[in-house]
DNA sequence: ATTAATTAGTGTAGAGTGGACACTTTGTGG
DNA sequence: CCACAAAGTGTCCACTCTACACTAATTAAT
């Protein structure tokens, strides 16, 4: 009685990723340029087809370390894309997932070679398909998200300043936060280590670094994680 | 070059549609016996396999109207369920979507000849394959989704009591809600319409019957929708 | 050595929102 | 006409959110 599914149509299944990295220049996106046909030579995701052996889960990690060799990385499914006419070339649904990755941690060889690019979130390219919709999409996930994980410390550096977060999280929402409140907020998630140790970078008198508390985070996700900025 | 993925594995997609109701009894799932092994006589979704000309939405439309008869009802894609080895049969990939209908409004005749079945929400069977897991899902986001759009009314009758809105909100969110509190809430939504009409059923008093105002409604959604209960 | 320049770092008051709380009104059934 | 049962209605307190501006620390320039 196995096997009885045999009259269903198969289709083809593919994982597409957004890849959400931050530096100072505010909230990128990798965009990689399609090198076969067809929109060969256009911006698109990083993408791959699932193997019948794996979970979509595995094929977004396999996926997100081919192009950045990255493991151990956040990522979270977002939407499945299914038009019908979505991929002129053959009929394939996309599940489209998105990845926090801290940008000075890749493998820059790899995406030089993949020509990869990153692309500021309010300066991306048209991309190929439906890609731009899941790029919408991730980014308004990854709004939401702010206020329920703490996504911020993924994209960042070990150690980090406040500034640097702050500026994150502006770019994340796309508004200005007040200083003052942005700090005693996150001070009363208590999630953070305020390390000996100072940014001399920055400015002349130099900004604490601190780093995210993953044992403090940790007990706190149990009970409950709440930001609202 | 078209059809160049043609060495890429296809898969099975279904759709698995979990359909709550509300009653005077409480929340409600709809759920059908299957009568097809593996699992024959086991508590399930309804589900069907996606065709290759369709997109997933009108797969899980086609799914809902088949088996309750009903059309233009507010659905949402919640997630792509892949574990590998989740479907005995077959290799198949299943997106779980989660529909909201008024439960006086389905078609009786095709559920009983489905044998299907309303289940309260805190008193149901352990069902097939990951489908427990979906149901999990779907409450999460039925419960979230009430902070963001007025979920409640596509529950409910066209006209319904006051007293009826909040007992639905309970239910979603498992908790007691202060009646005082919760009507200035929805009243400060502006989105209802006092009938100057009253159900006697309740009570010797009477309760005024409300309807929901699209128009204002629509209005509204453009601009904010927030309702913290 | 002094000064200028630059960013870091810090607290409070006022407004608004959320939550707790109990009594009166209304109409029917007995 | 009285008893009953659910409907309907407002206030106060606590907390949270937001707006807002000055001092501290250090280095670079002179």
């Amino acid at each position: 009685m196995l096997n009885s599914y045999s009259s269903e149509d198969k289709v083809l299944l593919s994982v597409d990723c957004i890849i959400f990295g931050f530096d100072n220049e505010g909230l990128k996106i990798l965009l990689i340029k399609r090198d076969f046909e067809p929109e060969k030579g256009k911006w698109s995701l990083m993408g791959g087809f699932l193997k019948k052996e794996e979970s979509l889960n595995n094929a977004a990690t396999r996926v997100l370390n081919h192009y950045t060799g990255l493991q151990n990385i956040y990522m979270e499914q977002l939407y499945a894309f299914s038009e019908v006419d979505r991929d002129p070339v053959d009929r394939t649904i996309s599940v489209a997932y998105y990845a926090l990755i801290n940008i000075e941690n890749h493998n820059t060889e790899l995406i030089k070679n993949y020509h990869a690019e990153w692309f500021n979130i309010s300066n991306m390219p048209k991309l190929i398909f439906d890609h731009d919709d899941m790029v919408a999409h991730a980014i308004r996930r990854l709004r939401y998200r702010t206020s329920t994980k703490p996504v911020g410390f993924e994209l960042l550096p070990e150690k980090f300043t406040m500034r640097q977060l702050l500026e994150l999280y502006e770019a994340i929402l796309d508004k200005e936060l007040d200083k003052r409140n942005f700090i005693s907020k996150i001070n009363s998630l208590d999630i953070l280590v305020k390390l000996n140790e100072k940014d001399m970078q920055s400015s002349r008198k130099g900004s604490y670094l601190y780093m995210f508390d993953k044992e403090k985070y940790d007990a706190k996700l149990l009970n409950n994680f709440a930001l609202n900025l």
